[in-house]
DNA sequence: ATGTCAAAACTGAACGTTACGTTTCGGTAG
DNA sequence: CTACCGAAACGTAACGTTCAGTTTTGACAT
């Protein structure tokens, strides 16, 4: 029903979400409007209305197109620690690109108050990785490789760390960091060595 | 400087926030505006804007009023791990509570498009906490108590996914989830013994 | 203690502004 | 000719401020 060939895309999907980008590392999120998105991409503002029911629908497509899909999977090499400590430090540069950290956290809190948008978000871009990230950490626990605990929980010991930082505490999200919370999920010892004894 | 004596605070600041709260639970955070707070305590706009800047500014006296200072400071009966545990725990019914999670995910996601909001919410709320936390698990770990490491990252190995729940993946935060964090956390095994053979 | 008075702060209404989301109109391309 | 699209205009809603007119407050005099 919704649509399945014929559909035509937005003739300038390109061109908005290339707007709405640049108008929000110019302005900031809560700054940037649908007017001004039409008029830079130089669209009508029922064209604009005609494909993203919100800004923050437009917003959750420049994400997914330009930020989540190339940076945020878990890669494997095979080796997990590695591949977890490359996984969470892509979380780190992430977080700390300030275009890329104004558009995630503006797009976060309009989700906030807009379930509407907060399912398409967990639908459209977090569900896709999440399987797959599951299956493999749950492979290196049945290797052996990781602490033998719900994979869910595993998963979120790692990425809960760095969204608090960046949604709450607003503390900096730095590599160094990245590597300190997978050594700890790991169980491995603090790379200074220190308060070893415990 | 700011004042010291004779100044007087809103005369009606309890109506004020008794209403915030309640239209937060009637309509949902988004939803509720200055001018129905001000409807609804029974006080002119002008008053409303005299002490609180923004809708923000009013929901974070809410919170901090009626849900945060209450509920969410690390005890210290001695047992670092009990104590640990009722403290999560307190989290998760506070994220499970319908009415307290509305206003703590509507003003956290206000505060993603409003630094001055997101600068005193650290202030007046984060930080005092922040420091009496630390500092209790500084001296567990002192002690040999818990995990040797950063103690802001044992602090945020604990908080970070649950806020993660509520404000990214929505899933539900319950007690079960909460004591499984802490018994993670403090490298105990899976309560049920699933997955003990690794 | 009680009555009086000026200053402060309040309420309620109105104002201009801004962005919303929709509708209408004129031009253009197939 | 027809269908679509950009530009402009529209009504709505909330913003944050301004303006009377009224009530409360604390000081002083009786």
């Amino acid at each position: 029903m919704t649509d399945s060939k014929t559909r035509r895309g937005p003739r300038s999907r390109e061109a908005i979400l290339q707007a709405a980008s640049d108008l929000c590392g110019e302005l900031g999120y809560a700054a940037v409007t649908m007017e001004a998105i039409a008029v830079r991409a130089r669209v009508g503002k029922p064209t604009l209305y005609r494909w993203w029911p919100s800004k923050g629908a437009v917003f959750l497509d420049v994400v997914r197109d330009k930020i989540v899909e190339p940076a945020i999977e878990l890669p494997d090499t095979g080796d997990i620690a590695r591949d977890l400590r490359a996984w969470i430090r892509g979380f780190a540069g992430l977080f700390t690109d300030p275009h890329a950290r104004q558009l995630l956290v503006g797009l976060l809190g309009a989700a906030q108050t807009d379930a509407e948008l907060a399912a398409m978000l967990r639908e459209k871009v977090q569900r896709p990785l999440q399987a797959g990230n599951r299956r493999r950490i749950a492979a290196a626990q049945a290797a052996g490789e990781l602490p033998a605990m719900d994979p869910v929980l595993l998963e979120e010991l790692l990425i809960g760390p760095p969204w608090y930082r960046l949604l709450v505490s607003g503390e900096p999200v730095t590599v160094e960091y990245a590597d300190a919370l997978v050594d700890a999920v790991l169980g491995r010892p603090p790379a200074d060595g220190r308060l070893a004894g415990g």
